[in-house]
RNA sequence: GGGCUAUUAGCUCAGUUGGUUAGAGCGCUUCCUUGACAUGGAAGAGGUCAGUGGUUCGAAUCCACUAUAGCCCACCA
């Protein structure tokens, strides 16, 4: 083995070999029991950030412990066809060529998406290959692809003729640079420095007043947008504003317009804000959209798609820009004495997140699911119990947004994805644009067919339809993923076999867009939840605790942490610092800790390999202990093989309730502090060194299975380099290892009492240190030691380790007695009894008084604290004997502890 | 405004149904280049568990209130 570690030429060697032997691969007829995962699809766009690389270590753990575990494990990989953020990526290369997407055309435009997604889309999947995943490659899908836009289409369908798809009026943020709709995340709100315009709007019939004053009763809006002022339907107040109650019922004139409108009353309203009226605008503005739908107003549509005024907002103003409009509309108010006043006003406007041009809020015909019928079986599922979140408190949060759904708008005005299946008759489409005869459809012949049906028009052709140009909201393919991935609507041995999945691992952002949907999809179309568990981990933030982002530049890019450390260091580093209960801050350094647990295994390896070709090492073909003879074990071997078995345990019961972080630190321990700090130490000095690295090898191997779904590829290079597989295996497919039976452990003499024993004689040696360090003794010094035991069997335990022992304690002699005697030397008292330091002439003792003196009133103190404990009859009353026995053993050992300091205090003195 | 969460060592965080003297990593101090490993080893300092009150024999843990921070939803005409 090298003197280094090699994790690129590892890694860059041991994934294309997991991938082509298909060791990822999963197949319903492989039987046993299965385990699957969908894999939370990133955009075809993206690039690999930290949010991946956290959700993604998380399931390749569970992933690959299960596959080890003897499950038959599925985990589906994909990506998402992601519409504007993909049809924007193409514009962008359009516009360098100085073309817009209309220039090309819907069809050469679709062409050039499809090319830029085969030249780049697979930047992505590469990326998570560098990360280790292993993921069913022969398995990839893609959101867009055939089978998934089959199952698009069949579901509109369904869900259009069962009516739970309807066509109606939305109010969507509208780019009119774009001229489309924009969601609501695509929306950068910033502040604003602008203006708030307090208008009078005359009350009907009350009296025109002097010059300047055209009407002696008004109301008094306020508002930041006065251009729309020619679309308002409506004047509202408060319900609870007594100001203005009587207001309410009555008419108002519109300025410049002389249209009469009504005053309303709508809890909308806030009654401090501004004047407490508000002028209503259901086509511009989102909020007055609702209100005029509660009142049932007009909606006047003032603005063309491009932002510009149009007929409706009166002769004089058609054709302004929005802009325009506005100084020329103000100026008018002004000039016939309806504008009262102007204030500053600072508030937040939308921008397209691409072009920068304020967003407009625009009244369009949309496509929407209706939510409640499906969101309610979807709630009982998860009340139930079928399934459940890890951890728990995010049901709450799922119920309170599943209770309080909205209509999900699913139409969007791009050309990048799933076109909707409705196909309007075209000489109707031009006759009526409102409300054009339509039919949906899963494909244009059937179209045909039921537009024949509907209109008794026999003689229809092809032509004589136009299908909807909008697309679908790219979450309308991803709800369906658990099963349009898996072969839906085809009745598959994947579906049979893998559906339900497992286990859902994602972040909390998504909850709402894709897990509750998907909640829903499932149950409705498949009769069954599509998960059983739905884990949800925080997310990756920076050393300051801020949302990595592009804008903050704040990002850490794992493939930077890759490239400078290894993707095994990522894993574990990400592992151990990842909560499920919350968000988790990193920076750099973090990932140093994997990156030093990385080289501590290599290092550890060449040990082991350097050992290997002792003539004495003579393990062989030995693989594990089966050989050994039980009563030749040390109390150190049966320790080590005690601890690698409480190992195993706690791995599986962590990994089955989802606590990746505390797997990643269990493991941490037993290899380093076990095996490496404790044990390679005893087994370097072991009395019989072939039982010893007999046993070495049996747990490292364990450990490196233990550890493999956190850190897959260096425990795959090692496991080869140390000979635990054949050039043929792989680690990836080993027994993950389940400690061993009771059998073994009844034949090796593993019990309780040995690992306890064992834990006490390290606490001994560990003390002899500290008092080796307060003296100042050298490390290269041997000394002498006294160990004094006032048990027999402890002494004869001791005696037996007393090779061992004199090597942990660097000690030329250790002499073990049985004795009450005091000595004058440096001691503390253990469990195991008192251990002694015999510094010849180096005691001082002025120094060695004070230190007897400080610990005589530690001792005292503590004694103090159970006395009161057992004082207290209620404590001994209701306390578990095992803690009142404890407190009382406590107690007799620092009673003992206080006499002796206390004649050791007279010795110094 | 509605909902959720957090506050434990200088920093980042564990602490599973309340129970012996509250843990880890990083950082810090001291010592050690010993034949696996200085990306290492040994020892050490450092915490009245945000505050107040309550329940209990016993509270970091349960309850109430307060303070501070954060997140989500709604909203800012």
């Amino acid at each position: 083995m090298d003197k280094r570690y090699d994790a690129k030429a590892a890694e860059a060697k041991w994934y294309p070999i997991w991938e082509k032997n298909g060791y990822f691969h999963a197949e319903p007829s492989d039987g046993g029991t299965p385990y699957s995962v969908v894999i939370p699809p990133p955009n075809v766009t993206g690039i690999l950030h930290m949010g991946h690389a956290l959700n993604q270590t998380i399931q390749d753990v569970l992933v690959r412990w299960r596959r080890m575990s003897g499950f038959n494990t599925l985990w589906l990989p994909g990506t998402d066809h992601a519409g504007i953020a993909t049809q924007s990526v193409v514009e962008k290369a359009l516009d360098k060529e100085g073309l817009r997407r209309q220039d090309l055309g819907r069809e050469k435009f679709l062409e050039r998406v499809w090319a830029w997604k085969k030249q780049y889309g697979g930047t992505i999947v590469h990326q998570q290959r560098m990360l280790g995943n292993s993921t069913d490659w022969r398995r990839e899908r893609f959101t867009f692809d055939e089978g998934c836009s089959k199952a698009v289409t069949k579901v509109f369908v369904q869900l259009f003729k069962e009516g739970l798809i309807y066509k109606g009026d939305y109010i969507v943020n509208w780019c009119p640079h774009h001229q489309t709709a924009l969601a609501n995340d695509e929306v950068e709100h910033e502040a604003n420095h602008g203006s708030l315009w307090y208008i009078k709007y005359p009350v009907v019939g009350s009296e025109k007043g002097a010059a300047g004053e055209p009407y002696k009763d008004y109301v008094m809006v306020a508002t930041t947008r006065p251009e729309t002022l020619p679309g308002d339907t409506a004047v509202a107040v408060n319900p609870k504003d007594e100001r203005y109650a009587h207001l309410v019922g009555k008419t108002v004139i519109l300025p410049l317009t002389g249209r009469e409108i009504p005053v309303i009353s709508d809890m909308y309203v806030e009654k401090e804000f501004g004047t407490g009226i508000v002028k209503i605008t259901p086509a511009h503005d989102p909020n007055d959209f609702l209100v005029g739908k509660r009142h049932n107003l007009e909606s006047i549509n003032i603005m063309t798609e491009d932002a510009h005024m149009n007929a409706l907002a009166g002769a004089k103003y058609e054709g302004m820009d929005r802009w325009e409009c506005r100084k020329a509309l103000v100026a008018d108010l002004e000039a016939e004495g309806y504008l009262d006043h102007i204030e500053e006003y600072d508030n937040q406007v939308g921008h397209c997140y691409r072009c920068h041009e304020v967003v407009e809020s625009r009244l369009s015909k949309q496509w929407f699911v209706r939510m409640k019928p499906l969101a309610e079986p979807a709630i009982a599922a998860v009340k139930s119990g079928e399934v459940k979140f890890v951890p728990e408190r995010w049901s709450k949060i799922y119920f309170n947004w599943m209770e309080n759904i909205q209509d999900w708008c699913i139409s969007r005005q791009l050309w990048w994805g799933h076109r909707i299946p409705a196909y309007y008759l075209k000489s109707d489409l031009e006759a009526t644009k409102e409300d054009p005869l339509f039919v949906v459809e899963e494909s244009a012949e059937a179209a045909l067919a039921a537009m024949k049906e509907k209109t008794g028009n026999a003689a229809l052709t092809p032509d004589d339809l136009e299908q909807d140009p909008d697309v679908l909201d790219t979450w309308f393919s991803s709800w369906l993923w658990p099963f349009s991935t898996m072969g839906w609507p085809e009745k598959t041995d994947d579906l049979d076999f893998y559906y339900p999945t497992t286990d859902l691992v994602t972040a909390q952002d998504i909850i709402f867009f894709w897990v509750a949907r998907m909640m829903m999809a499932g149950i409705h179309f498949m009769k069954k939840p599509p998960f059983k568990n739905i884990v949800i981990h925080g997310i990756v933030r920076d050393a300051q605790g801020r949302k990595m982002s592009k804008s903050l530049g704040n990002s850490l890019d794992p493939l930077k942490i890759i490239e400078e450390h290894s993707a095994d260091a990522l894993r574990f580093s990400l592992a151990l610092i990842t909560s499920l209960d919350c968000d988790s801050k990193v920076d750099m350094k973090k990932f140093e800790v994997g990156r030093n647990f990385c080289t501590k295994i290599w290092n550890a390896a060449r040990f082991m390999e350097m050992n290997q070709e002792k003539p004495w090492a003579g393990f062989g073909a030995a693989r594990g202990p089966e050989a050994l003879s039980p009563e030749a074990l040390s109390s150190d071997e049966k320790h080590i093989l005690l601890a690698c078995d409480k190992a195993c345990a706690k791995m599986k019961d962590l990994l089955e309730k989802y606590r990746i972080q505390d797997g990643a630190l269990a493991i941490y321990d037993f290899f380093w502090t076990q095996i490496c700090d404790w044990y390679v130490e005893y087994a370097k000095d072991a009395p019989d060194k072939a039982t010893a690295f007999a046993i070495l090898r049996d747990v490292f191997w364990k450990a490196l299975r233990l550890l493999h779904p956190y850190m897959p590829f260096v425990t795959e290079e090692v496991a080869h380099q140390l000979g635990f597989l054949g050039e043929n295996e792989t680690i990836l497919l080993a027994d993950y290892p389940t400690g061993y039976t009771d059998e073994e452990k009844k034949a090796w003499g593993l019990t309780d009492e040995v690992y306890d024993y064992v834990n006490a004689k390290r606490e001994m040696i560990t003390a002899l240190r500290a008092l080796r360090a307060e003296y100042k003794v050298s490390p290269a010094a041997f000394v002498k030691v006294v160990v004094q035991c006032h048990d027999d069997s402890v002494a004869a335990q001791l005696a037996a380790d007393l090779a061992s022992l004199k090597k942990a304690l660097r000690a030329e002699e250790v002499e073990i007695v049985t004795d009450d005697a005091d000595r004058a030397m440096p001691g503390t008292l253990t469990k195991l009894g008192t251990i002694y330091l015999s510094l010849e002439g180096l005691v001082d003792k002025a120094a060695e008084a004070k230190r007897v003196a400080t610990e005589l009133e530690k001792t005292r103190g503590f004694i103090k604290s159970i006395d009161a404990k057992l004082a207290n009859e209620n404590f001994v009353a209701h306390a578990p004997a095992a803690i009142v026995e404890g407190q009382k053993a406590k107690r007799a050992e620092l009673v003992a502890n206080v006499a002796r300091l206390e004649k050791l205090a007279k010795l110094f003195a």
